[in-house]
DNA sequence: CTCAGTGTTCAGTG
DNA sequence: TCACTGAACACTGA
């Protein structure tokens, strides 16, 4: 679930929920992975009782300004989220793992919040690469200090991004996975990104024209901002993404206008693009 | 049973 | 020191 759109959406979800109301619950399992050596008293202790005054995200981060600090961060990792209960009726019991019909709290929560008005915000982590963390001062302190720009609302103007590219010498991809560059571009957007760009994923960075830079940014700007307008709904991502046709590997994989898709690694992730297309 | 995967970190290399 | 690469991490689902 976890590029900037996902987290952006999972962002809204919880500020519907959560903000303005006091934290009157929490249930923190013990998964010292997930917390990040913080126990669930520790967590427990953060939270309770405080009151969310604001939810702020920068890249794939967010987290929860309260009325005290500590502040908790989250981070999805590669299978983590967020959710409230559907409908009004909760049960507490899920009943068996197929089948449709509601089931609180969902597989693989870590941590559950309980509101004043009775909203509940479950965080989920199937994979447990996710993270929790506390923070005095998120926006200040590692790992948000850390990043680099916010790819939604932080694209740098056209002149400064051409300079940061030029002056980086990994391949093109691995600059835009690179999270102090562009926080929040994960592979699949990355790989978008250059399709629409029509530049080769293998590219070094410091080789792009100043016009190639200028077309990524706008890509950039581009899909992260369609996706984010569609609450990261795939299915309403548009047809000529290449996001739809991207895992028809095996063989003949092609795009909406019928280019051959090809697969390789590049900056240790698994690459789709386009080599007709791609220069 | 094996392996890829919407991610990050860290040891190793140049 | 900086920058980059690849393996490790952890676990589900195909």
């Amino acid at each position: 679930m976890p590029e900037l759109p996902e987290v952006e959406t999972g962002c809204l979800l919880v500020r519907r929920v959560a903000a303005g109301r006091r934290i009157v619950g929490v249930d923190a399992s013990a998964d010292p992975i997930v917390f990040e050596r913080v126990s669930p008293e520790r967590i427990r202790k953060a939270l309770l009782g405080r009151r969310v005054k604001a939810v702020r995200r920068h890249g794939k981060h967010f987290w929860l300004e309260l009325d005290q600090r500590p502040w908790p961060i989250f981070h999805f990792g590669m299978a983590g989220g967020v959710h409230v209960p559907r409908r009004r009726s909760v049960r507490l019991v899920s009943h068996g793992d197929k089948g449709p019909g509601p089931a609180w709290p969902p597989r693989f929560t870590k941590l559950v919040l309980t509101f004043e008005d009775g909203g509940l915000l479950a965080v989920t982590d199937a994979r447990r690469l996710g993270r929790i963390r506390l923070r005095m001062d998120p926006a200040t302190e590692p790992p948000i200090s850390l990043l680099g720009f916010d790819a939604l609302r932080g694209l740098p103007s056209p002149a400064h991004f051409i300079g940061l590219v030029q002056e980086r010498g990994a391949p093109i991809k691995a600059l835009l996975l690179d999270q102090s560059f562009s926080a929040g571009v994960g592979n699949w957007i990355a790989d978008e990104v250059l399709y629409r760009a029509r530049i080769d994923p293998r590219r070094r960075a410091r080789s792009l024209s100043a016009a190639e830079a200028r077309r990524l940014r706008l890509a950039l700007r581009d899909v992260v901002g369609t996706a984010v307008r569609v609450r990261a709904d795939s299915d309403r991502f548009p047809r000529t993404w290449l996001f739809h046709y991207r895992w028809g590997k095996q063989m003949g994989a092609l795009t909406a206008r019928g280019e051959a898709i090809r697969h390789i690694t590049v900056g240790g992730r698994t690459t789709a693009w386009v080599p007709t297309v791609q220069h």
